[in-house]
DNA sequence: TTACAGTATTT
DNA sequence: AAATAC
DNA sequence: GTAA
């Protein structure tokens, strides 16, 4: 996977280094960076993080943890290590290189702007020229190199992986290719310092010069009052006292950073396990409480958030107690999955990637004998037992375990001893899609899959790749908190984030990951485990373990610290300006709705944007689009009664609120939209005397003059008569002959990506699909560009249009991706 | 490194 | 032809 | 952003 790693660019390729700073990609610097880095940091940090106390504690403590220092909790550290990297120790050279050329890109230009920073606002390029610049300027989007830095970027590339370093770490992916596997995590970043003397203190070490450490008093600094990440929580361990010397240090250090140390289990909101003790010896002091909002962790979680200085997720594997009871949604979802297998339960899904299968499309057929095969197959996977023993799966391979685990530590089965629901999860969507195509794929791959090892490339189907053959419902109103709720709020925070940013793939790349997410059953934890699902790559499984983690992302925090043009956001969302002209307006020095007003020049739609920017910034509420509605069918029926008029858009799909209303006029008996607009226009008329219409924004005109056809879409703002103040709504009228009325529907209906998506597989099956219908033995040329219109197969009915497709039929409820 | 849907309307 | 919208 |  080739990747393009920016440059600084001066005559002959070199980048300009400030002398002061590492740069990353320099190899001096970079090199310099890692030796310090480099040497594995637990001994010194552990030391000083303890420090404070008694050092000879701490050594004794962390000899006896060295013992059960197994890779898996190493994974874990350099794991936390990775995203509590201080941002602060980051190259700063951002403001003390020259700009040769100003102003710098705006940040949305770095990502998405058709104009490349160094050819100035107003120069025009062409699409694949704008593409090219957004695809490059994308990469180094958030790099203080190339945020002040408007110097050419020279973009070279690279055998790395692409981008990473911009982003996670101040170590070039190059540089960081070339440290052993197991290493490559911990030298991301520094421990945050804990100690007393501060990060300065924190880097080389051996066990040799820990021994060295002078010892401090323990009366330490106060932790400040935002530090104290256990405030209001109340500890209770077991045994709940202090004679031993590690947990009275413990002890200590929660109260430090917050916690009460309670001696009344009643009292407490945590309870904290000794590490030899098994839930089996503390069944007797825990059941008796019936408190059931108990946390029981065991006696590493306490440390490790004070160490990463942030609430962990308690509930993870790690600092589970043995035996512990699992008494969460995770479970209850399993079960639940598990025994609910209705053949068809609706949004059936897969979300396990497969390998790709060339052709599928006239796979119907092979449904039969494939579910032969499942049949087999499923019970096994269903089966808790059958793979909950995890020393079977690894004792069999042992030594290539291990060996794998030295040179790719990703791939050790993390979750081993977890419960079994990871293996569970896959069986509902399986039983509950026996027509699909890919289904059979599915069925004869997963046997192998399972039973070689966790850590499976990443494979999907044919079919499987497009979103339309997933499910995808509305998010259930009052359904139970997806396990994965928390993951997706803050996958939704950055996906609004990229949006607000006008960044559209990046946008469409995360609505298509949290919709994937969605449809767990069952909690993602892993990083790997999350690059398993179809639509999540490196970069978003590597955000998820982040979040399950940490309960956040840093470049969520980031993004929202950014700060971003308020005033681009605000022009973007005016009816009738994009990117282009929101750019230029700011640009031109203007910050406000006002601004543009009085001095900038604006179309006729553009004002109206402008005049009615929060009326058509409201979204609708779905009683009123039914107002809407009823109000327009009424006056349609009396012009013509033969008339029929939809309601699509998101409506179609159930929304509860839409951003706008879409209208799909349509008369039996017709076969080009042209017979329909004699009747719209007077419709429109009428609306507009009824003071139904408000506003005209684009007219069935000039569909670039001199054609034909008299155009098929009308757009323009109504409000609901007689209401005072009623608010301006975006309103759409689409004309539709019978036979293209299926097309339409689709078309109308949405959402945008179940769409897309459908159109893409069509493109990718010969075929071509528009508003219109579906055309077949479409020529394409270069790229997927059309050659040939093709010959029209359907456009009336929609189902036969997915059938034709071989999408399995969705219901419009079901079409959100 | 490229594609990521395909079209209608305005400017 | 580019920008914008759906 | 992901995937080919």
């Amino acid at each position: 996977m080739a990747g393009f790693r920016p440059r600084l660019k001066t005559t002959h390729n070199d980048m300009i280094i400030p002398s002061t700073f590492p740069v990353p990609g320099s190899s001096t610097g970079a090199h310099t960076r890692m030796d310090a880095n480099l040497a594995e940091p637990s001994y010194e940090d552990k030391v000083a993080f303890f420090d404070e106390f008694d050092k000879m504690a701490a050594l004794d403590q962390l000899d006896e943890e060295d013992d059960k220092l197994d890779e898996k909790e190493r994974q874990h550290r350099d794991k936390c290590r990775q995203f509590f990297s201080p941002r602060t120790k980051k190259p700063q050279f951002q403001p003390k290189l020259p700009s040769p050329i100003k102003p710098p890109p705006h940040p949305l230009q770095r990502r998405t702007a058709s104009l490349p920073a160094s050819t100035g606002v107003n120069t025009p390029e062409g699409p694949r020229a704008a593409q090219f610049a957004k695809s490059r300027l994308g990469v180094i989007k958030d790099t203080p190199i190339a945020a002040s830095q408007t110097i050419t970027p020279v973009l070279k590339p690279t055998t790395g992986a692409n981008t990473s370093f911009i982003e996670e770490t101040p170590i070039p992916e190059t540089a960081r290719a070339n440290l052993p596997a197991t290493l490559r995590r911990s030298t991301t970043m520094p421990l945050p310092d804990l100690s007393p003397d501060g990060g300065a203190e924190q880097s080389p070490s051996a066990s040799t010069a820990l021994r060295k450490r002078k010892r401090q008093s323990p009366a330490s600094k106060a932790i400040p009052e935002s530090a104290q990440i256990f405030k209001g929580f109340s500890f209770y361990y077991i045994p709940n006292n202090d004679v031993a010397r590690t947990r009275k240090l413990r002890i200590a250090k929660a109260q430090e950073y917050g916690a009460q140390w309670v001696r009344e289990l009643s009292a407490a909101s945590h309870v904290i396990v000794d590490k030899h003790l098994s839930y089996g010896d503390i069944e007797g002091i825990i059941s008796a409480n019936s408190n059931s909002s108990l946390i029981v962790v065991n006696e590493e979680y306490p440390i490790e958030c004070i160490w990463f200085r942030t609430l962990l997720s308690p509930d993870q594997q790690r600092y589970r107690v043995p035996g512990l009871p699992i008494v969460k949604e995770s479970i209850a979802v399993a079960g639940e999955a598990s025994s609910s297998e209705s053949p068809e339960s609706e949004p059936s899904s897969l979300q396990i990637k497969e390998v790709q299968k060339p052709n599928t499309l006239e796979s119907t057929q092979r449904n039969e004998e494939a579910s032969a095969q499942r049949s087999s197959v499923a019970p096994e996977v269903q089966t808790p037992e059958a793979q909950t023993p995890q020393p079977e799966r690894t004792s069999s391979d042992e030594l290539s375990e291990y060996i794998e685990l030295l040179n790719k530590y990703k791939d050790l089965p993390l979750d081993i001893e977890e419960d079994d629901s990871s293996s569970v999860k896959v069986a509902p969507e399986e039983i509950s899609d026996p027509e699909s195509a890919s289904e059979n794929e599915r069925a004869r791959k997963r046997p192998v899959t399972r039973s070689t090892r966790s850590a499976q490339k990443k494979t999907i189907t044919f079919e499987d790749r497009f979103a339309c053959n997933r499910g995808g419902t509305k998010v259930k109103a009052g359904e139970e908190s997806n396990p994965n709720a928390r993951t997706i709020e803050v996958l939704q925070a950055m996906c609004d984030y990229y949006t607000r940013i006008n960044d559209h793939w990046r946008t469409t790349a995360y609505r298509k990951a949290i919709a994937t997410l969605r449809r767990q059953i069952t909690k993602i934890t892993t990083e790997e485990e999350a690059h398993r699902l179809t639509n999540i790559g490196r970069r978003l499984a590597q955000k998820i373990e982040e979040i399950v983690t940490t309960n956040r992302l840093r470049r969520l925090d980031q993004a929202n610290s950014e700060p971003l043009d308020k005033s681009l956001e605000i022009f973007l969302k005016i009816y009738g300006v994009g990117l282009s002209k929101a750019t230029k307006w700011v640009s031109q020095g203007y910050r406000t709705l006002d601004d543009l007003l009085q001095k900038a020049d604006l179309t006729a739609n553009q004002r109206i944007g402008i005049e009615r920017y929060d009326d058509l910034n409201t979204r609708i509420p779905r009683q009123e689009i039914i107002l809407l509605g009823e109000f327009v069918k009424r006056e349609a029926a009396i012009l013509d009664p033969k008339i029929e008029i939809l309601i699509g858009g998101s409506y179609r799909r159930g929304s509860d609120s839409s951003g706008d209303i879409d209208l799909i006029v349509t008369k039996p008996g017709t076969t080009s939209s042209a017979e329909l607009v004699p009747f719209l226009e007077a419709l429109l008329k009428k609306l507009y005397d009824k003071k139904f219409l408000v506003a005209t924004l684009a007219a069935l005109h000039s569909q670039s003059m001199g054609s034909k056809e008299p155009g098929s879409k009308w757009h323009g703002c109504c409000i609901l008569p007689g209401k005072k103040d009623a608010l301006w709504r975006r309103i759409d009228f689409l004309l539709v002959p019978e036979t293209e009325y299926g097309a339409a529907l689709i078309y109308f209906t949405g959402n945008d990506i179940f769409n897309r998506s459908l159109r893409l597989l069509a493109s990718k099956k010969g075929m071509r699909l528009n508003q219109r219908g579906l055309y077949r033995d479409v020529l394409r040329g270069k790229g997927r560009a059309k050659v040939t219109e093709g010959e029209l197969v359907e456009g009336r009915d929609e189902k036969r249009i997915f059938e034709l497709l071989g999408v399995k039929w969705r219901e419009p409820k079901d079409r959100w991706c």
